[in-house]
This record gives structure tokens, sequence and C-alpha cells, in this order.
DNA sequence: AGTGGTATTTAGCATTGCTAATGAGTTACG
DNA sequence: CGTAACTCATTAGCAATGCTAAATACCACT
């Protein structure tokens, strides 16, 4: 157990609601900032999966992503049919295929890389130096909490 | 200007790949995670600005949410329809609303804040305090950066 | 009164996630 | 072996939620 009462505090509840909040209206501002415009945010989201896993089956992927796999069935089709995923049948098992970029994927991820930066430069400009920090410290725990 | 090249180096770029993929699957996950099971994440946000604003006509919510003017007529028409929200004729302009909150949604805001941190507590036992502190510090100002 | 601009709403549509049910393939157990 | 139970992926149908375009009601200024 230990759990330290790391958020029954006061402050820590507001900084939960706040973080809540945030992240909620950060995320549907950010939705509309695709990069790729035939590119949904959760397509978005499974390549760059695919990129830190080489590749995967579309179970895995669902799971990872948390969504259900029939969406990831669908997904991945469209991805396919955009050219930017390839699906192989899988060595072991024949019910599961694995799933893996493309070299067209490979390009596409490292432009929109570029205009993420952009998008985000530019809003950063209302953040001074020591706030950004903060940013920068956290952008791995966020993650963490997200994949927890 | 003076645009201190906060996130031009290769650090901080991947620091933003991180908080994006971050915000957006944890802002995915949050939206299951709701109170009411009646209550939309959108819907929540609504109540939770109308909280901090105290009364706004639909115009000035669907600018502080980001979203279009039709689609917060929708929300307000739902709000009122479960009680949560009170419609009244704009003092100097006929053609606006002044909607304000209910007592019953004042009751349901405090009971969902100790549910939500119940919920995010739970996720955060994963995490050791180091990451919790860098979290708190972070919450403000990924706020400041959601409403830029 | 008339004209142009603004706030809200209505109508219709696209996206994207879900659940339930199906088909194919694998595994375990008698 | 062979069948029963399970798992993975998919198909079909549905619900939620945001959007754009057009309509309606109203204000403000000439």
């Amino acid at each position: 157990m230990n759990m330290p009462d790391l958020i029954h505090d006061g402050d820590s509840a507001a900084a939960v609601s706040s973080l809540r909040s945030a992240v909620m209206l950060l995320g549907r501002r950010l939705k509309h900032q695709r990069v790729d415009e035939s590119l949904s945010p959760t397509e978005m989201s499974v390549l760059g999966t695919l990129a830190r896993c080489g590749s995967a089956t579309p179970g895995e992927l669902a799971r990872k992503e948390h969504v259900q796999p029939p969406s990831m069935t669908r997904i991945v089709a469209l991805l396919e049919a955009k050219g930017l995923v390839r699906l192989e049948p899988h060595p072991d098992d024949r019910r599961q295929k694995m799933v893996s970029r493309t070299e067209q994927a490979e390009a596409m991820l490292a432009e929109s890389r570029s205009k993420r930066n952009a998008w985000l430069a530019n809003l950063a400009e209302g953040l001074d130096e020591d706030e950004w920090e903060k940013l920068r410290a956290a952008a791995p725990v966020l993650e963490k909490l997200a994949h927890l």
C-alpha cells in the first residue's frame, strides 16, 4: 500500500481540478491542430505508438490506445487505405495480423513534428521561461500517468 | 516579440511531442471518468466555467470553451433540461440570454470534485512524491496554456 | 423606416467511439 | 484425435458530439 496521502490535502485537490480541466480543454484544442488534414488525432496517436513499438497487432494497439478492438479495426483500415501502415500475417497465429508503419508514415511523422512545434511555440510565447521549465519537467510524468 | 527560443532545441521538441500525446491520451481517459453518468465532459466543463464566471451568455460560453455557438446552444439546452442551469432574459439585449447555475448544479459540482480526486488518487498511486510535485507545479501552467 | 451587423437557433451532416454478434483459428482436456 | 471453450479480428448498427449553412430575431445607426 503505502499511499502517502499525495493528493488528499486541499492544495492538491485544487491541482487535480485544475489539471483535469486544463488537460481536457487543451486536448480539445489540440484536436483541431492536426498536421495532416486527412489524419484524425487517434490515427496520429496510433502512428506514434507504432513509432515506439515497431509493430503490433490490432489488439495490442487497441489496449495501448485505450479504445475497443472494433474501433482499432477501423482506424487501421483507414491508415492502410492511406498507405501509412502495412498489414502482414502473424507468424505464429493466423487470427492476428502485424501492423507496421510504411516509409510514407515515417516521413509524415517527421514533418508533423516540426509543424506541431511551430503551433505550440506560438502558444508558448505567452509563457515565461520558468513556466515552460515546469511544463518540460511534467511532460514525462503526464505521459506516465496517461499510460497507467 | 522576444521569443526566447524556449522550445527550439531538441530536448524541448521531445517534450512537446510527449506533452501532446500525453494530454490527448489522458483527455480520452478522463472523458470516460465522468462523475455523473448523464453528464458529458463538455457539459461538465461549461458548469465549471459558470462556476468561475457566475453567469454568461451562450456566445461568451462558446468562446470560452472553444466550441461554435450552435454547439453551445445544444449543450445549454441539455443542461437546462437537466435542471442544472437557469436561463433568464438579458437585461439590455433581447437577442441574448443569461445562463447561470442552479443550486442543484452547485451540489453536483461539489460531489464531483471528491469523486474525481478519488479516481486520480488511485491513478497517482503509481507516481512517487517527486513526480506528483512536478505535476502540481505544472497544473497552473497547463491551465494558462489551455486558455491562451 | 431601412440597412447592415450580431446573437441565437434550426437543420443536416461528419467523425468517432461504443456494444453485440459473427467468423476464423487456437488451445486444452477428455 | 476431437470437441469445447476461448481469443482475435471484424461486421453491423447505434449514440454522442462537434461542425457548417441558413434562418430568425433583434439592435444600432442613418
